[in-house]
DNA sequence: CGATACTTGACTAATTCGATCATCAATATA
DNA sequence: TATATTGATGATCGAATTAGTCAAGTATCG
């Protein structure tokens, strides 16, 4: 039941690629390790997926990096986790044909359905907007 | 984000000792293992820690097994989930103090805290209920 | 060319999960 | 009391997942 790692990588690197979107220059690698203590290698595996799945683009050399490639609001927190290969909700068990199994796995999938239901509901372009509040906010602080 | 099989186990094995409350011998584990094709030597360390969270007490010898000492109403799926150790919910990444992530972990929490409100809505007697309506040869009362 | 930066694929260490095994302890019943 | 029955306990195991790491390569810019 906890989100992998990798998840919130890959939430945190598109904010920062849709923070970033309106620069002339695509955003590197590095940039993003940097801010957030990610290794390096380990956030490759996780752009590379997020590319499979569409939502960015790349270029290497110098003056390379990454690029958003889908618009900001279209992009939910339950389609990053899918694309990064969160398992579904569910249960492990084998199913049994007793009711007692069938009533519990319809409860196991209401309460994975409530999950996913969230994570639907948040978009990325949402999270960077609130960041920007919240990063506003502090310089009152 | 799978729910372990032994929270299944556990949740089927509650069901049965609650249906069969009433009898006068204790419930064995054959009994529950035969039926939902649990391992038994499986069950015997669910049914271990269902009993240090003091919800069933056990006797042994010949004619013995397991009884249930709680209300079956009392108990919830979240209840039984904990007490056999699921994980919490949550992110596993480290907490860092970016506006980013912090934002993120809100949403993991909502997330979790809505999986879980499922499972503490829903007792082990509403789940027996429903399994009468549905099989009521199911169970031996 | 050479520095920079992404690409690819294999590899590893730690943890969890589902399950098994052997051995011991207690109890009813004959 | 002897014995079969039933739970208790601790060790161990194989598979899968997770979070990384490493080592080569390839493209691009100056």
């Amino acid at each position: 039941m906890q989100v992998p790692a990798r998840v919130h990588y890959a939430a945190l690197a598109m904010m920062e690629l849709a923070a970033t979107a309106n620069r002339p220059q695509p955003l590197a690698l590095r940039e993003i390790t940097q801010r957030h203590g990610i290794p390096q290698p380990f956030l490759v595996q996780i752009l590379q997926q997020l590319k499979t799945a569409g939502w960015v683009s790349s270029s290497r050399g110098s003056q390379g990096g990454y690029r958003i490639t889908t618009a900001a609001k279209n992009l939910t927190l339950l389609g990053i986790a899918e694309a990064v290969g969160m398992q579904e909700t569910g249960c492990s068990a084998d199913s049994s044909p007793h009711a007692a199994s069938r009533q519990l796995k319809r409860v196991w999938d209401q309460a994975g359905d409530a999950y996913r239901d969230v994570l639907a509901s948040v978009s990325i372009a949402d999270l960077v907007r609130s960041c920007e509040k919240s990063d506003s906010a502090m310089f009152y602080i």
